[in-house]
DNA sequence: AGTTTAAGTCAGTCTTGTTGACATTCCAAG
DNA sequence: CTTGGAATGTCAACAAGACTGACTTAAACT
């Protein structure tokens, strides 16, 4: 409270202020999740599924191994997650035209559906942090997560944020 | 980049925004936890150790309902953890004195070892986006991240927050 | 033709979450 | 004082989702 927009101090790099950023994540993560979880524990989904479902409908089209470039998990790990929502329809897997090697990755609609109901929630969350946290308050929360991000991923987040305009 | 310090639009709500914000939050918490389980990996520890052995430095005595609340895990799951953690002699729990049936938990001498092993690569990461990002994103950061957080959750927080100066 | 790459599969393990049953301790009402 | 209920913690069994390792198939590259 009392750092709040202070200069140029560094005193906000003590161990105990580090500290209280590491729990604020910890805490504010766990909140981030419970609004999706909570959908797909009523389904037989759980949060690796719902990873999935957001980047396809992030980069339709979208191959396997791109995939799992982002999400950082096996193939074995992924795959399990993948079969079961082109099994239930939920994604579509089209044989690539150039390369027939790769599998490019679509929503359907019923998957669409499923990624709008989870984003919903999860959005309203977001929305009313920023709401009542204000813009200048959003401009650092997304400069502070983007120094907080390792060089690969920084690069994927980057690119994903200039396609989306 | 535009959006920065901008005034007090709210064009930074629009949906692709919202977006935006959520996988920043995901590719960081990512980045966040990759430091420490990196070094579990090399035990036979994993991420819910860490928590535990966190928290319980956090607030020395704490009992394990405490921890569970603070966690959000059944005491089943809690309980798992801290048996190999007290077997390994990394945590001491002792029996309530006024209550014989609560245990206090305590770290030992290598339990806060590794605590300070494990928080040292977290905060180091913390400290290198602190500084790059500066005082008033940090302010910001912190701002948005306390908004996220659920009720239950943020009374948890900030009263750890106090607890520790 | 031989190698590499993309994707998928099968089997087995580990961590970490879950529920259900149970033991111990405390406390308060009869 | 005793007894029954609530709180605290433990044990056992199971499921999700991550992992490794070995392997197949098909297509592309050289």
């Amino acid at each position: 409270m009392s750092e709040s927009s202070g200069g140029e101090t560094l005193l906000f790099l003590t161990d105990e202020q580090l500290r209280q950023g590491i729990e604020a994540v910890f805490f504010a993560y766990q909140s981030f999740t419970a609004d999706p979880d909570r959908i797909l524990a009523t389904m037989a989904y759980g949060r690796a599924h719902h990873r999935a479902i957001h980047f396809i409908n992030r980069a339709p089209g979208t191959t396997v191994n791109n995939l799992l470039a982002i999400l950082c998990v096996t193939k074995q790990s992924l795959n399990r997650v993948l079969r079961s929502l082109v099994e239930d329809e939920l994604v579509e897997a089209r044989v690539g035209k150039v390369d027939k090697r790769e599998r490019h990755l679509y929503l359907t609609e019923k998957g669409e559906a499923l990624e709008r109901k989870l984003s919903d929630a999860q959005r309203a969350r977001m929305r009313s942090a920023y709401r009542a946290a204000g813009p200048q308050a959003v401009a650092g929360f997304r400069t502070v997560l983007e120094a907080m991000m390792d060089p690969e991923m920084r690069r994927r987040y980057l690119s994903l944020k200039e396609s989306g305009v």
